[in-house]
DNA sequence: CTGATTTGACCATA
DNA sequence: TATGGTCAAATCAG
């Protein structure tokens, strides 16, 4: 697989509606400060019990949006300016990692009692006389796999070291780990992670198959319903800049020809992950936050963290293109969407969810007139 | 044959 | 008890 690319139509509609997205976020945050000519406060976002660094109130959420508005914006921009992600390199051509296909395999352990995952059925193999089944797997060919460089061995799904092995040549061990789902739900993705020997702090990921369990924590997922777009989409925008806590986690470098917006004043991090879900026949679903966020929610839920990004969206056919983008905060949610069909535009911000006792967003839209001027609809 | 990958049993920990 | 790491062994693949 090669580079992704955003193709330029769509690109151009992503920055324009993060644009829109980072106006949006600018009024709201006007508006929240002209109700009473001084900063909202709550004392109750639901938020739980959060950590120092969560929103306090609705202006700085609102300024935080704005912030994530721009940091996306700035890594969609520096991105298809010189589709330079370096950490992310696509393989489905052979390397030392074995490719594998659940539906190319041939083995002589095709017993049909061994089907299934029945590994765990707990038959011992010294008190039953049974041949040790130990290695007896199947390997896979011409699976999708993926490579990535993080700094943690964290990728917020749920895996299970199965093996480590002393690699040729290499100084530091592979790490074999499986999805956790794999005998209960018969999910076959696996993954190895390795040190990086020229940065012992920086771990080679390489994914291998796709997870098709359910109860893997799913981020909100971006649709694609051009199948063209396949191979060529940079597939992951997430921006963390709400949450303060996980910079020191989040530290897969991205280059970009706007590096400035990688290193402001927030030291925000950015991290793409690129996890290919293919749902059904036109539509590729993108996880659209880091894994290591959710591995950080699933420990410590009330940092909120799955609920506090941005997802962008985007889909593209003959007719129209749409993109939107999702802000969630907990149990509400912002959506904006543009869609062009046409020569027309359209864009809203639905607001419907985003429901809080103390701000009461409730119904609530905001829309843009026919001057593309940004109005609201209802009221607070 | 060799190196890489996976299994299954065992063990540690919460 | 459930979950996950360790590791020797079995097996795959070149």
């Amino acid at each position: 697989m090669g580079t992704c690319i955003l193709p330029q139509n769509l690109s151009k509609r992503l920055i324009k509606e993060l644009i829109q997205g980072k106006e949006m976020a600018t009024k709201l945050q006007l508006m929240l400060h002209d109700h009473n000519n001084k900063p909202l406060v709550e004392e109750n976002i639901g938020f739980g019990s959060v950590s120092s660094s969560s929103p306090s109130s609705a202006e700085e959420l609102a300024s935080k949006i704005l912030n994530s508005f721009s940091q996306t914006l700035s890594v969609v921009t520096g991105y298809n300016n010189d589709n330079t992600i370096n950490n992310i390199i696509h393989s489905n051509s052979s390397d030392q990692t074995s490719q594998v296909n659940p539906h190319d395999q041939a083995s002589h352990c095709d017993d049909p009692s061994s089907d299934d995952y029945g590994a765990e059925s707990k038959i011992k193999r010294s008190s039953h006389g049974i041949k040790d089944r130990r290695g007896c797997y199947k390997r896979r060919k011409n699976s999708q796999s993926w490579t990535t460089t993080v700094s943690t061995l964290e990728d917020g799904q749920a895996w299970r070291k199965y093996g480590q092995k002393e690699i040729l040549n290499a100084e530091y061990p592979r790490a074999y780990f499986r999805c956790t789902r794999k005998y209960d739900q018969g999910c076959r993705a696996t993954r190895q992670v390795q040190q990086i020997q020229d940065n012992p702090k920086l771990y080679q990921t390489t994914y291998i198959g796709e997870h098709t369990c359910k109860n893997i924590l799913k981020p909100p997922q971006m649709i694609i319903k051009d199948s063209d777009l396949d191979n060529n989409l940079m597939n992951v925008i997430t921006s963390t800049t709400i949450l303060e806590e996980v910079k020191p986690i989040i530290s897969s470098s991205i280059t970009t020809n706007d590096t400035s917006s990688l290193s402001d004043d927030h030291h925000n991090k950015l991290s793409l992950d690129h996890h290919h879900h293919h749902n059904n026949s036109d539509h590729e679903i993108i996880n659209l936050w880091p894994s290591e966020l959710k591995d950080l929610e699933l420990s410590d839920p009330s940092m909120g963290l799955l609920s506090s990004s941005l997802g962008v969206s985007a889909s593209n056919n003959d007719d129209h293109d749409i993109v939107s983008i999702m802000f969630s905060f907990g149990d509400r949610t912002i959506n904006t969407t543009n869609c062009s069909t046409s020569g027309t535009n359209s864009h809203s911000l639905d607001m419907d969810e985003f429901v809080d006792t103390s701000i009461e967003f409730r119904s609530c839209d905001f829309e843009f007139d026919d001057n593309n001027e940004f109005c609201l609809l209802g009221s607070l």
